[in-house]
Parts: structure tokens; sequence; C-alpha cells
DNA sequence: GTTGAGCGTT
């Protein structure tokens, strides 16, 4: 099947926007909750039945109806379709909005080839914002690089942006994150992490990660195996966790029946249960 | 002169 055009619109009688499918034919969530915030799922009039039908939605993909997409409008499910939901996304999109003032930390950067210097790091990190530090560690006595380093960005965007993504830096893929190991004048560690209790086997990260991803950017989903019934989701914003934390009851009532967040705390905190329970 | 998950000599 060859990549097609799919009509979405937020309400049946509304101006649909065309949303681009897979090679394969299906289409993304993501990609709908690219233009759709919030979005969990499609549904369409049945042309037949002229019932409502749900589009099957299989870990973060949409599948087309039997005989195909067609020209049917798709209009986007949101958890728990209520105003009262509307509101929450709301707030948590006022939570992401007044981030701007929030102080930058020391990213770790992981993966890097061991050619790469600060000079490559400096010109890679730049394209994101004003770098205002670069590290490589090294040997002390061979001053060979580790494979890892630090960067800082002058402005908090440019920081998020760069912990969501994966980097091609010299041919290598690298991952940045915030450092474990707390070292610096950095703000005092809020928790970035929440514990999600509660889950059932067929929970896969990315139904996690799409269902919180509404409420700020989701840097990693953790699930342990063998299955424990629990997961850590952290974001990239630790206000969201107090978003989250006030906000129970939206967790509970809507869209993942059987999630909800059962207690939150700080790294080592997090570190130890899970262990502990081990 | 090697390596490839991790966590920062100053």
């Amino acid at each position: 099947m060859a990549e097609v055009y799919i009509r979405v619109a937020e309400e049946e009688n509304e101006e649909p926007m065309e949303i681009p499918s897979e090679d394969d034919g299906t289409i993304l969530l993501s990609t709908v909750a690219a233009q759709f915030p919030g979005a969990c799922g499609l549904r369409f009039r049945s042309p037949v039945s002229q019932c409502m039908r749900g589009v099957r939605l299989v870990e973060g993909i949409l599948h087309a109806p039997e005989n195909g997409w067609g020209n049917n409008v798709y209009v986007v499910n949101y958890p728990k379709d209520n105003k009262r939901k509307m509101d929450e996304i709301d707030a948590s999109s006022a939570v992401k909005m007044k981030r701007g003032d929030m102080k930058t930390s020391d990213l770790i950067v992981l993966g890097l080839p061991w050619k790469t210097s600060e000079q490559d790091l400096k010109d890679y990190f730049s394209t994101f914002g004003e770098v205002i530090m670069v590290q490589i560690k090294r040997d002390a006595k061979t001053g060979n690089s580790k494979g890892f380093g630090f960067v800082r960005f002058t402005e908090y965007d440019a920081q998020e942006k760069v912990v969501t993504q994966r980097h091609m830096i010299d041919g290598r893929w690298c991952d940045c994150k915030l450092p474990n190991s707390k070292q610096g004048p950095d703000e005092p560690l809020r928790s970035r992490k929440v514990f999600v209790g509660r889950c059932t086997e067929d929970m896969t990260t990315d139904d996690l990660r799409q269902f919180f991803m509404q409420y700020g950017d989701v840097t990693d989903v953790f699930i342990p195996k063998p299955f424990r019934a629990f997961a850590f989701v952290t974001f990239a914003d630790d206000q969201v966790i107090a978003f989250l934390t006030s906000h129970l009851f939206v967790l509970i009532s809507t869209g993942f029946s059987n999630a909800c967040i059962v207690k939150c705390d700080d790294h080592l905190k997090m570190h130890e249960c899970l262990w502990c329970v081990a």
C-alpha cells in the first residue's frame, strides 16, 4: 500500500486536516498527536451503519478499516472525551509554557566516538542554541577520550530539545541525559520521574509514552522485566510532576483505566525502591 | 595502537 493522506478533524463538522500515512498504509498515533496534541485515537462514522467506529490502535499504530482509509473524515479521540479533560490538558500546556526562566544544567553526552573533540561537540550542539560549556572526559595519562562528555546550554529550550532526541555525532548515535551524579552548582534535584502502578502485562513502553506525552515531553519509559506490574516514566521537565501529582484523579479517571500514579520521589529513592523490591 | 555501558581529576 502506498502512502496516502487521510482527513482528520477535531469534530465531524469541522475543517479536516490531511495527515500522511506510513508506507505500509498505517498511521502513527504520534503523527496525529503532532497536529492534535493529546490525541489518543481516531474514530469515524461508518457509511454503512451510520454509527461511529473506532480505528484499531496497536502499540501506537493506527490501522486502516477493512476497506482502506477512503474519504472518511476521522475524528480525534481524546482521553475520556469530556470538557473537564480538555481543561486538564490546557493546564498541562500552561505548565509547559512557563518554563522560560528555568535554569539549565549540565547534560551528559553518552556514546561519543573516541575521536570526537571538544570543538566537534561545540560545533554540533551550537545548532541547538548557545553553548556555554563542553567537556570530553579523557584518560589522565593517555589523553584518550572515554567516549562521553558534558554540554551545557544557556537556554532551557535548547536543553529540552537536546534531551528529547538522539544525536548523530561523527557517525555514532549518542544520547544526552541529565546526569545521575549530581555535581556542580545546579538547582536542587527535583523529581522528573513518576512511578506508575497497577500496570497490566500487555502495556508496552510505547503505550505509556503515548499516554503520558500529553502532559509533557517524555524522555524515558522503564518497564522492569520480568513483569512486575509497575513502570517508571521520566519527563524532560520536573514541573510536569508537580502537575501530575496534584491531578491524580485525571490519570485514574481517564484513558488508561489501569494506570495510576502511586507516588513520586527523587532519583535515589526510586533507585532504592527498584532494587529493594527485586 | 584494544573498548561501547555508563556518570564529571581540576
